[in-house]
RNA sequence: GGGCCCGUAGCUCAGUACGGACAGAGCGAACGCCUCCUAAGCGUUAGGUCGAGGGUUCAAAUCCCACCGGGCCCGCCA
């Protein structure tokens, strides 16, 4: 976009007054100067200098400055000055700038990012809730940041397959089903609850007071967990459904959340299909895993690395599997190092028409296969999993890369820190608690539901809608609050920097004023009624219009809107969309800030009122583009 | 014992990746702004030894070192 020209702009003609000055300028540092009136870009080259020249630093500044103002004009910058500190600082050539920025953005159509980096074949793992349980909001933060990753990079153009992995033979569910099976515990849901909150709520938690009741009941699990493993047989067959309906209940949330996904990979199915054993067999062949005679790990085969530290067992002395060991041929699938054993099938249409693709064990009897998309095979692996599993997502890493036979680094991790309770909101759920915050943990019941912050957060939303609205009908309503509920609810999950610990306030999730998802639906709101007031969609400019916007609110919004693909390839070198959620803010805020100091619709200079109107469908352009990434709705009225 | 992460205003956090000019928001506090395009907004004021100490540098919240405080990981659990 229009920045980034500017500024190679700035970085050439600073290149070539050095070559004519004689200066060793390799590369040009650019910063942001602290204040607009020093300019629009700096560079401390003469600082950078100085020593080699042996010269002051605003000397030297001073000379590159002048060769530049005596070069060629270049389009976008507007002047060169040399500050006596030693910057070379450069200042956009508005009129111009905003011209040709208003002339691509000025209809409020699509934003042509005028990115062109090789475009790649992504898959990004996200989510991946044990189907035991409802969502609570630590998997939230997981769905957020991967969602919103996924978004990003379709964006820049790569080809992104969103994956969800559904652990389903392990002892979470296996743990349900000794409580439906053993304990007498009703099959159904109560009325009105939610199959996977019923089964999280009431059937996990109980299982676990009874397994330290009786330890006894251990035994059903481990029962359990073999059948399921086998997957064969009536209890195999019941978890099977008691999993397909949790899940069921889970991706209503998901969806609601606006994650979706391509294809669901199945744990059972990495077992199932052989592709365990086909990566075993490579990893002994090439001594990644070797069969420990003795020690504590005598039996087992293990991995042996130096970067890993302590060794790792993948299997066990009784000849099972352990659960990251399982991860890696999964990992191995998605960047291709192992032959697709997968059948694919439809599972689900989402939301909005996408179709939602599982894996399958076996080729469907008798029709012939569905035609699908390529799955697996990635240039690039993305899983997106908490912080405290590093240590074994870097197992996984390390033998891909030995796999591989090379330190190609196509497996990246995406950690983030838990969320926790706040101290305030575990005391809600009845608990006494010393400390600022409480970790959630699934077996007590130390949790919050995201449906059930989403619901508040819903109605909190409808009421101060209506308030507002009194005329509205039900659904125009109830549309916005939704809309707003998940705005702020992502927002506040996406902002936070994932090395952070969110302590996750109820309260203060609650706002819909400041720093939060429903001020940015409200910043665009405003603009899309001052275009619906202005009765035209799409104002014409001219350069010499373009030249009447002075004001520093408006230069100030102009220079951010032209930044918005910078935001998205720091999100995308970072794996972070914060960049994109801080952008957004910032976009809105400069919005706000425009909206209060100069009126739009009223402004008598019908140039200036042209110009103004293109700057604010400029806005709506990128604002709404950056909600799509963050996963909300932007609406012309809230 | 080894490894990873965090520490910035009363509170929650941007800014740290690539060192740069007076360290920024939100919440909370005080005050102000709707005969004017949505006040879910905007403005003003108050509030900072950037955990503490050394070092590198013309320049450090940012880089390096050891330290203090907090969190997490180091299972033949998932």
């Amino acid at each position: 976009m229009k920045f980034r020209e500017f500024e190679s702009e700035a970085r050439e003609s600073l290149l070539q007054a050095a070559k004519e000055t004689g200066y060793q300028l390799s590369e040009v540092e650019l910063i942001s100067p602290p204040n607009p009136e020093l300019g629009d870009l700096s560079c401390p080259a003469g600082l950078r200098l100085a020593r080699q020249a042996r010269k002051a630093p605003g000397t030297i500044a001073k000379e590159l400055a002048e060769a530049i103002a005596a070069a060629p004009r270049r389009r976008l910058v507007g002047g060169v000055e040399a500050h006596p500190s030693g910057y070379v600082n450069f200042r956009i050539e508005m009129g111009a700038f905003a011209h040709e920025m208003l002339t691509s953005l000025g209809d409020g159509q699509e934003v042509d990012l005028g990115v062109s980096a090789a475009r790649k074949r992504i898959a990004i793992e996200h989510t991946n809730v044990n189907p035991n349980k409802a969502l609570h909001i630590g998997h939230a933060r997981n769905l957020v940041l991967g969602d919103s990753l996924v978004r990003t990079m379709r964006r820049l153009g790569h080809d992104v397959q969103a994956l969800n992995y559904i652990d389903d033979s392990g002892a979470q569910v296996a743990d349900v089903i000794v409580g439906l099976r053993f304990l007498g515990i009703s099959e159904e849901a109560p009325e009105g609850v939610k199959f996977d909150s019923y089964c999280g709520d009431v059937v996990y938690t109980r299982v676990n007071q009874e397994y330290e009741k009786d330890p006894g009941l251990k035994e059903k699990q481990r029962l359990v967990l073999r059948e399921i493993e086998r997957g064969e047989g009536e209890v195999a067959e019941f978890a099977g459904r008691v999993v397909s309906k949790i899940l069921a209940a889970q991706l209503q949330t998901c969806w609601r959340l606006g994650a979706r996904y391509d294809l669901l990979n199945w744990e059972s199915h990495i077992l199932r299909t052989g592709m365990w054993g086909e990566v075993f067999e490579e990893l002994k062949r090439r001594g990644v895993a070797v069969l420990e005679t003795q020690g504590e790990n005598a039996g087992c085969w293990v991995v042996k690395d130096q970067e890993l530290g302590d060794d790792k067992v993948l299997v066990r002395s009784d000849g099972t599997v352990v659960y990251v060991a399982k991860d890696i041929p999964y990992a191995a699938w998605k960047i291709g190092l192992v032959r697709d054993r997968f059948s694919y099938a439809v599972y689900a249409e989402q939301p909005g028409g996408a179709v939602l693709w599982t894996t399958s064990a076996s080729a469907p009897q008798g029709a012939p296969p569905p035609a699908h998309p390529r799955f697996g095979g990635a240039d690039l692996a993305i899983s997106v999993i908490d912080s405290k599993q590093s240590r074994l997502q870097k197992v996984v890493g390390r033998v891909l890369e030995r796999l591989e036979g090379g330190g190609s680094q196509r497996y990246l991790h995406r950690g983030y820190e838990v969320v926790a309770l706040s101290k305030a909101s575990a005391e809600s759920l009845g608990l006494t608690v010393e400390k600022e915050f409480v970790h959630m943990q699934g077996r007590k019941g130390i949790y919050i539901n995201v449906d059930k912050v989403l619901e508040a957060l819903r109605e909190k939303a409808r009421l101060e809608t209506r308030k507002r609205s009194p005329e509205r009908d039900e659904g125009w309503v109830g549309h916005v609050a939704e809309a707003l509920a998940v705005a702020a609810f992502r927002f506040e999950l996406v902002k936070q920097d994932p090395d952070k610990m969110i302590a996750f306030d109820l309260e203060s999730a609650m706002r819909l004023q400041g720093d939060t998802g429903p001020y940015l639906l409200y910043s665009y709101a405003r603009a899309s009624r001052i275009v619906a007031k202005s009765g035209v969609a799409r104002p014409g400019t001219s350069e010499g219009s373009a030249r009447k916007l002075v004001h520093p609110k408006e230069v100030a919004l102009i220079k951010l809107i032209s930044t918005y693909d910078k935001s998205l390839l720091e999100a995308e070198r970072y794996l972070s969309p914060k960049e994109v959620a801080t952008y957004a803010h910032s976009l809105a805020s400069a919005f706000s800030e425009f909206y209060e100091a100069v009126q739009v619709n009223s402004e008598p200079d019908q140039e200036l009122r042209s110009a103004r109107l293109a700057m604010v469908q400029a806005f709506r352009a990128v604002l709404r583009d950056a909600l799509g990434l963050l996963g909300m709705e932007a609406l012309d009225e809230i």
